[in-house]
DNA sequence: ACCGTAATACGATGGCTATCGTACGAGTCG
DNA sequence: CGACTCGTACGATAGCCATCGTATTACGGT
C-alpha cells in the first residue's frame, strides 16, 4: 500500500521499505526521467514541474513524474499553491547506500564524455 | 544475415566507449537479468548459459543474454564448444566507477531485506 | 557419418509504455 | 464572476518487450 493521505490532494507514495531496486532502475533508464533526476540532484532542492524544460508535452511530463514518484525516486508534495518535486535521497541512501551517488556520478561522467 | 563473420561464430559487442548508461540500467531493471548479473558477480568467473537456473524457457534466456550483451554488461565468447558469459567489470568500472559495485550491493541488500 | 546437446533464429502474442491531444479541476489574480 | 495558469485524467496510438513454441544450426563424442 501507500502512505496515508493527510490532505485531499496528497499523492500516493511508496513507503521507504516498499521501494524496490528494479522499478528504480527502470525509472532511471529513461533519458527524460534521468534528466529530471539529475536536475533535481544538482539543484539540491525542490522544484515545480514547470521549472523543467523538457522537449515533451505536459501530459508526458506528468507521466514521467508519476513513474518516478511510484518507483520511490522522487517525492511530490503540494506546498501551498505549488506542487514541489524533491529527490528521496534520504530514503534511497538508507535503502541502497551509495547507489544514488554512483548513478548520478555515472550520468555526469557520461554527459562529459558525450560532450 | 548480418555483416560477414570473421569467425564462424562471433557475437557483436559494443565497444567500451559505446556503452551508455541508460541501456545498462534498462538491462538491469529486469529481475531475470539482474539475477543473471548477480550470479556472474558472485561466481566471479565465466559461466555458460545452461549453468543458470532460470524459470523461463531457453528462448527467453537467450533473449536476456542478448540484451545484457548489447547493453555492454556482459561479454559472450565461444570458448571451444561452450559459450562463456562474463561480466564486463573492467569496462564498466572504467566508464562508471563504483556503479557496478553499488548496484550489486543494492541488489544484495534488497535480497537480504526481502528474505 | 550419426546422434545429442547447446544455443540461436523466427514468428507470434499479450502486455507494457512513451507520446500525444483534448478536456477537466484547482487555484490565483484581475 | 471571469480569465488565465498549472497540472491531472482519459483515450488513443504506435512501438517496444518478455515470453513462448518450433525449427535450425554448430559442435563434440560415439
Amino acid at each position: 500500500m501507500t502512505s496515508p493521505a493527510v490532505s485531499s490532494r496528497d499523492l500516493p507514495h511508496p513507503a521507504r521499505d516498499e521501494i524496490r531496486l528494479e522499478p528504480v532502475l527502470h525509472a532511471l533508464s529513461d533519458p527524460m526521467r534521468l534528466a529530471i533526476v539529475r536536475e533535481l540532484a544538482t539543484v539540491g532542492d525542490e522544484l515545480t514541474c514547470s521549472q523543467f524544460e523538457l522537449p515533451v508535452t505536459k501530459s508526458t511530463t506528468t507521466h514521467h513524474f508519476r513513474v518516478l514518484r511510484e518507483a520511490g525516486v522522487i517525492r511530490q508534495i503540494y506546498r501551498g499553491t505549488a506542487k514541489m518535486n524533491g529527490l528521496r535521497k534520504d530514503d534511497l541512501d538508507d535503502l541502497f547506500p551509495g547507489l544514488l551517488d554512483a548513478l548520478l556520478g555515472a550520468a555526469d561522467r557520461q554527459a562529459v564524455r558525450l560532450g
